[in-house]
DNA sequence: GCATCAGGGTTCCCTTAAGGAACTCCAGTG
DNA sequence: CACTGGAGTTCCTTAAGGGAACCCTGATGC
């Protein structure tokens, strides 16, 4: 299929989707978020074929989104999110909101998220930063930046 | 390549991907973001091939994400985001913030954005929708929701 | 001491999707 | 009346996903 990369283009979602863009990354990320952390598990959680999952760890972990341990003397791995990949999860909690706010229907979320710091039931929202107002598609201004193109 | 369907999962995330998760995709929306809402525009910019643009552009519609209105009395189209599609560039945005954290490297970010509310250079963060204090991978419980999975 | 087991992968073949170039269709315009 | 430019289709090639079977390694059971 010959995918065109990503990575080379002067755009941080286009870099992005190099690291965890592939069909089923999320989806591990989000397993292992959640503790579900042995090759095994992810694999029968999932269904996915046991090929594309050695595929894809293999590939998160060079990215260094995960890592590897052994848990036993024998040969046993579990993976485990680094501070890299832990912030990735922010990606997945804006997939779950949109998600269940544009495709939930009937049957409401499937997951529900407690925050730690009020004890609610919530979801996240988008704030600038700087200045702490929502911050979404229509409220900014996209500019050129230093590490702009030129390519060629 | 008979690709596994995320719609039937009993997880935002899946269900999300299987909207905005095949290749091209998010960089289509980002790129009509930015007001580039003509096949040709797209294809050039990208170097998509027409081919899998056509079916990306077709899908998204379908979803839901995108229109397709006429701006000619030729035949001549252009897409622009739903109020869907607009709410999924929460998604890029958060993109965007992780790869040019993580990704961008000595150059710096190729794009940035200012804040209409505060007019300062600045990025996305993450905050509860409850209390507005920060909302992260840590700092949430995750509790099975009313559309959990049971699924058979 | 040999067979079994379980976790963690490879290997192999098949099918289908991405790339890419060429072709089509259609309404103006020169 | 030929030409142009936007917006797709068609067709072929190649590589990636699916899936099942196989392998390796260090316990554990008998």
């Amino acid at each position: 299929m010959q995918r065109t990369s990503f990575g080379d283009m002067a755009c941080s979602i286009a870099r992005t989707l190099d690291v965890v863009g592939e069909p089923w990354s999320p989806l591990v990320l989000r397993d292992i978020w959640v503790g579900m952390t042995r090759f095994d598990q992810l694999q029968a959680d999932l269904g996915i074929s046991r090929k594309v999952l050695a595929e894809r760890l293999h590939h998160l972990v060079e990215q260094g989104v995960l890592e590897r341990h052994a848990y036993d003397n024998r040969p046993r791995y579990e993976y485990r999110l680094t501070e890299k990949g832990t912030e990735l999860v922010d990606l997945l909690m804006v997939m779950v909101g949109w998600g269940d706010k544009w495709l939930a229907g009937e049957a409401g979320a499937p997951v529900l998220y407690r925050h730690h710091a009020c004890g609610e039931i919530s979801g996240v929202d988008l704030r600038c930063a700087h200045c702490g107002q929502p911050m979404h598609a229509g409220d900014v201004d996209v500019l050129p930046g230093p590490g702009a193109a030129e390519s060629t």
